[in-house]
DNA sequence: CTCACTGCAAATGCTTTGCAAAATC
DNA sequence: GATTTTGCAAAGCATTTGCAGTGAG
């Protein structure tokens, strides 16, 4: 079964009601999770489809899929929310670049020795984290190279 | 030299005017670092002291800072920002407790190796990083235990 | 049919800005 | 004294909410 189909039956299954403008935010979050979409930027595809949807809905169906543990709220240091689609058991890390702000995916998790060891130490059940690394990426620094 | 002094001197030497509200706002940002204050805590502070200083200014003031390099504006997802001191050569992370949303620090970095191996593998300079670990402290976890 | 869901517009909460008065250098 | 900086109030954004109408089950 795809993402896709299952991220709309856990949609199916929770007892909310299945409405077109859930099933198209969902849609379009499942086609662009690289892309970290915020509210406005997903209410802007649904708009130019000429769907009756308002942002007020765009809000409310992501609350919700974040209720349902289908995405992921997350903060990037722009002023508005992003999201991606939470994948069990496949947890990655941001590269942000403070020179063009995208925002690259490290696809892989090292943190699980340092989990064991924080926990231990503190104290603290983990149950999920966030790492974000700053930095220069590899066009950038090229066109700094260049400028010189 | 202590770190108070120190942030004192980076202002002075700025160029730009050391006013009672900027060295009143540094002192109380420096006395609560691990409180991860917000502006608007810092503002009640100085009111409480019937200083005659604006929220703006605070928010001023720390956007000041911030491009002093000395404190550092972080998020926890509560919709506010906070501002904590940014300590050179002392890395750490955060506990965010999910059930009583209380922010511990873990007190040591153990990032190098892996930056190291991500700034290989993705070519991306790396000039900082935010841990965040997401999970129950130790009193929510006790008081869930006892309410069984 | 019923109740959850929606669009709209108004409200909210954090943060920023315009401006005349005040303070620093 | 000239130029920053400030407080206040108003404006600016992202996000939330109230409400009457709409639509899924």
């Amino acid at each position: 079964m795809s993402i896709t189909e299952k991220a709309k039956e856990i949609l199916a299954n929770s007892g909310y009601k299945v409405t077109n403008q859930r099933k198209r935010i969902l849609e379009i979050i499942l086609d662009n999770t690289h892309r970290h979409m915020s509210a406005e930027e997903i209410y802007e595809i649904v708009k130019d489809e000429n769907l009756d949807v308002g942002l007020a809905t765009v809000y409310r169906a992501l609350e919700l899929f974040e209720e349902l543990n289908i995405i992921h709220k997350m903060n990037f240091g722009d002023g508005r929310s992003r999201y991606e689609l939470k994948e069990e058991d496949h947890h990655h890390h941001h590269l942000v670049c403070t020179s063009c702000n995208e925002v690259f995916e490290v696809d892989e998790d090292l943190l699980d020795q340092l989990e064991e060891k924080v926990e231990k130490k503190y104290k603290f059940r983990i149950t999920g984290h966030h790492l974000k690394f700053l930095g220069i990426c590899e066009n950038c620094h090229e066109q700094q190279r260049l400028g010189d």
